[in-house]
DNA sequence: CTATAAACCTGCTGGC
DNA sequence: TGCCAGCAGGTTTATA
């Protein structure tokens, strides 16, 4: 679910509420989501602590609660932070649970417990190093993209993937930023000329970017933090719409699988 | 290096 | 109506 553009959707509203907020105590229902630490381990380090920044790095959401490892949290592919003044009465597939002092609540719901929560001490080396820059962020520019593209054999489409390339992009906003640039999801990374790059860098940003101001895709699952859905889901062009028409051309889009991942395109629009 | 499959989970849909 | 196969926004690890 959560790609990019729901992660900002939900760390924007998030800075509306959780900085100034004191963690008091937490919860967990399910051990998977938080593998690395218990939840009585979480409140001795985290209690007492004030939240003092949000952010997002990927497709991670960042609670940054001052002199403290920073609260790091994925959300899978079905997770969602709710926000609550008390406990809702019915996250159907409540997971994990943060408690404030004053009686707000964050909470994560997931169906399929894909979502993980850890802490991570600030300056993680995962975050700095082996995550590649974010894609609307300075570092992402032409010859930034060119110098990966330009050495790899991989398909186009698995390298805009890899989160350790650049960062935040999915299934969804991979199929549709590929159909903006015009590109064949199968091209090799090493055959796209200087135009191709630089129509693939516009898209990305552009594609993104509007996604955002959509506040994120919902196929069915994903919510913001007071459990709404985006509207994205009503101007994607190639995602999910095997069979219809191309909207530039009228051609059939096709679909096959990449990597074990449903790919859609536009035989006549992207060669 | 690159690609594929499986694993981690649950729920929904479509075909028979 | 009921059952089962297949599929789903992600990431990591193993295998070829």
């Amino acid at each position: 679910m959560p790609e990019l553009p729901e992660v900002e959707t939900v760390i924007r509203q998030l800075r509306e509420v959780l900085p100034g907020e004191r963690f008091k105590e937490f919860r967990l229902y399910r051990k998977a989501v938080m593998p690395d630490v218990t939840s009585t381990n979480l409140r001795n380090i985290l209690a007492g602590k004030v939240v003092e920044r949000v952010f997002r790095r990927g497709k991670f959401i960042i609670i940054d609660a001052g002199e403290a490892p920073y609260l790091c949290i994925h959300l899978g592919m079905t997770g969602r932070l709710l926000w609550g003044t008390r406990s809702p009465c019915n996250p159907r597939h409540l997971r994990w649970k943060s408690e404030f002092q004053g009686g707000n609540c964050l909470l994560l719901d997931d169906i399929r417990c894909f979502s993980r929560i850890r802490l991570l001490p600030i300056e993680d080396s995962y975050l700095s190093k082996r995550l590649g820059p974010e894609p609307l962020g300075n570092g992402f520019d032409v010859d930034y993209l060119r110098e990966i593209l330009q050495s790899s054999r991989r398909t186009i489409k698995s390298l805009i993937l890899d989160q350790n390339l650049v960062c935040g992009l999915g299934n969804i906003y991979a199929n549709e930023t590929l159909f903006a640039a015009r590109i064949h999801p199968q091209r090799q990374g090493s055959d796209l000329g200087e135009e191709d790059i630089s129509r693939l860098r516009a898209s990305i940003v552009k594609t993104l970017e509007a996604a955002i101001g959509r506040s994120g895709t919902t196929i069915s699952d994903f919510r913001d933090i007071y459990g709404r859905p985006g509207t994205n889901q009503n101007h994607l062009t190639v995602y999910g719409r095997e069979g219809e028409p191309c909207p530039m051309c009228q051609t059939t889009i096709r679909r096959f699988s990449l990597g074990g991942r449903s790919s859609f395109f536009c035989p006549q629009c992207q060669r």
